[in-house]
DNA sequence: ATCTTCGTAGGTCGATCGTCCTAAATACGA
DNA sequence: TCGTATTTAGGACGATCGACCTACGAAGAT
């Protein structure tokens, strides 16, 4: 097999892995039983963990930027994106109530082990941060548009991480229900704090 | 020195190294280090490092108990109440914005693990879920009263995850500013969804 | 068909993990 | 003061970690 085909298997494995089980849980030797090789053959193509963490943390934050550019060319109306965003707690609510938010429990792994990667995950929740925000620019709401587009990441944070503690569907779907009416007030209300 | 002064040393040891380097990533060793004792002296008190967490969760269970109790005699009014709880993120911004909510990123992590113990350390949340709950229907929302200690939860644990992705203190406390006028609304205001 | 390059398998290395044992030291009651 | 119980120190255990090396097989070029 060609080796980029091999270092694709790798990745992707190793991103499942990483976020059902964190990253220090996971060894290679996991990453290698998942994808069927030899745990020798992973020196050959990546000569240490972090650089497994760096390419799991590209691989997302490609996957992440394609999803945010479809959604800006398909959906017309800035509020539609939002609400999108808003969506991934409901589409992804399973895994979200098993392992978290893949972004927000990695954030945080990282930053506990003070690891050399965390201001690189970080800059996954800057993606959202930046596409939130200039959909609420487009709402005219300019001014506090970052603050606005803050205000509904940590929403979706906090939503994720009770979420896992509480396996509370209902709380997932009853909380998204409110994002959209605050949503709503936020377009028919004008600049309120965020 | 006394077996229980001892033990009492090592959880405490073991609660802030939890907290600041995560369960796993945290060895008897570490343990061992920071209270000043020997590797193997710990068998003697501990028999397996999940009772060390389980004695963890339960130190943690007692001291919440204590802050939540005091809260409740001493300030008088509901509202002041909660806004002591909003007042956590203010109070502990340093250590959040370094290593997160002890909670909410414990639970996140035994989550991932599979941990016998993570509906335990989820009973944390269900202490301040409750407690938050009295308050509300002190406050005669007692129809709505979980879910609106669910949304307050689920704000504490989203500015505690952005805080430690971002690292920004400015939206700390902006968000408990808005937290505050969310509260006053409620009062004011009257039944809406949580 | 031969040679060179690419990809893989399997094993080894020192370090560290959680766990466990044993013997010395300390504290305390008779 | 002596003997018993409690607490401690230090090391050893098998397993597993990330990291590394070397030899074998497969593929492609000349």
């Amino acid at each position: 097999m060609s080796a980029e085909a091999t270092r694709q298997q790798i990745v992707q494995a190793a991103d499942r892995l990483f976020y059902e089980h964190g990253f220090e849980a996971t060894s290679f030797a996991h990453i290698a039983a998942a994808v069927g090789l030899s745990r020798g053959n992973f020196y050959y193509h990546f000569k240490t963990k972090d650089e497994i963490l760096d390419a799991v943390i590209a691989l997302r934050m490609a996957n992440t930027q394609a999803m945010l550019n479809l959604w800006e060319t398909e959906d017309e109306a800035p509020a539609d994106r939002i609400r999108s965003f808003f969506n991934i707690l409901i589409m992804n609510r399973a895994k979200i109530m098993a392992y978290g938010c893949p972004v927000g429990t990695l954030c945080n792994e990282l930053a506990k082990l003070d690891h050399a990667a965390k201001a690189d995950a970080a800059e996954l929740f800057t993606l959202f941060r930046n596409w939130l925000t200039r959909q609420f620019a487009a709402l005219g709401r300019k001014a506090d548009a970052d603050a606005l587009s803050m205000h509904v990441l940590m929403r979706s944070q906090g939503v994720a991480s009770l979420a896992t503690a509480f396996h509370d569907e209902n709380f997932i779907r009853r909380e998204v229900e409110d994002m959209s009416v605050w949503l709503e007030a936020q377009i028919t209300g004008g600049a309120r704090a965020a």
